[in-house]
DNA sequence: TTCTTTCCTGAACAGGTGTTCAGTTCTTCC
DNA sequence: GGAAGAACTGAACACCTGTTCAGGAAAGAA
């Protein structure tokens, strides 16, 4: 007598995990990383305690996969951004002022992902989820270096830093809040997105002309 | 029948508080925030658990006047550097190189210092610690801008993403480890001392020159 | 020396949260 | 419909550390 999942049972299993991810990232999303507990999570996906653990083997495992999950979506957007661009000087205007606004319009979830303690370990998925966003923001930096807009440098290097500088003021301990007012959300993405291409060699005026190109079409992502 | 502390005590009393202090960090230092354990710094300072209490109210005090003495060494240090300088820019490139080669020096500390997990809350002393080195880069940043050799520009906002690259690029969990090969490191500080001052707009030629300027001096302290 | 106050010790306590598991409910198959 | 397997429940468990506190040691006054 063998025992066959319906492929309605498969279905329902699979939302079930949905949900319990998805729970997952609203906590997050609502009270950073410290509120996505497994008491909580499963209360919102409508689940036991006890259930979490059908579909995830530890907290660390569902986190990790919380991680990669808002990483992939996020990578996705600066792929779509840069490569929607004229050229490869645009393409990493595009790509920065891409990351910038996405962390600006989930901060919470953005420095939970990146950096907020969590009790459990989850340094391999942030360091790939970084990895990613990094490599990606290097080769476009390549990208411009071959295209002679850049003078030759060490791309991973610059691309980290970046990274770290955009996290830093758009949503580390010192960042003022900027979302209330659309403007001066829109100022501040052009301001670091103008640091960030200077920081990497773009000459002053030709960057801000970068800047002022990539960031209005981005602007309508913010409230998404 | 009045009890007064003998001079002798008092020096004893101090002596003690020092050496909870310093176990504190020597642990930060080796094994991160996470090593930081009532405990295990008792044991290290030759106390018992209960005593720690003695002398701090709780882990989080502890930690966080571990946090501001740290941080107060590493803003003196910054701030000799800089006034060292012959001009606001060099001052500027040297403040930066500063921070990169304490950063580097004591990767752990710094890492620990500034954003590693902690199970209680120092985020108030973090945010001080932080905001007094931002503040101190951002004012040179603002004399350099004064004195007419960068572009006018949110000063706060670029000392911050400044501090966020240095972090990123020298401890984050993506940084290689150069601390082994002295000519590596020095080749990573001026990389990222070059960002930095590029990103806040000096001007290529211009920060090639400063950036040698202010690690060659600087280079010395990377053993201390 | 003797009494009082302060200081120190370290084992026991406390609290919060991830994890387990025996019992229950649901699903599949004959 | 009923037996067997899978999925689910939620209360109990386990573990880890910060914190406490009664008892003991040391230091100051008399």
């Amino acid at each position: 007598m063998v025992y066959r999942r319906t492929h309605q049972v498969v279905k329902r299993l699979a939302a079930r995990r949905s949900a319990i991810l998805a729970a997952a990232r609203e906590c997050a999303a609502e009270g950073g990383m410290s509120a996505v507990q497994i008491a909580p999570v499963a209360v919102r996906a409508n689940v036991a305690a006890g259930t979490v653990y059908r579909y995830f083997p530890s907290k660390a495992d569902l986190i990790s996969e919380l991680i990669a999950e808002v990483s992939r979506d996020e990578l996705a957007a600066v792929r779509r951004a840069a490569d929607a661009a004229p050229g490869p000087s645009s393409a990493l205007a595009a790509a920065v002022s891409t990351v910038a606004v996405h962390v600006l319009s989930q901060r919470k979830l953005a420095w939970g992902i990146l950096a907020e303690p969590v009790d459990v370990d989850v340094t391999a998925s942030r360091i790939a989820s970084r990895r990613e966003i990094v490599g990606e923001i290097a080769s476009r930096i390549d990208a411009a270096v071959r295209a002679g807009h850049l003078p030759a440098q060490d791309t991973q290097l610059a691309a980290t830093a970046l990274l770290g500088a955009l996290h830093e003021a758009l949503v580390g301990p010192l960042a003022t809040d900027t979302l209330d007012d659309p403007a001066k959300l829109r100022d501040t993405v052009q301001a670091v997105t103008l640091l960030a291409l200077r920081a990497v060699g773009v000459m002053d005026a030709r960057a801000r002309g970068l800047v002022v190109q990539a960031v209005l079409p981005v602007k309508s992502l913010v409230g998404a």
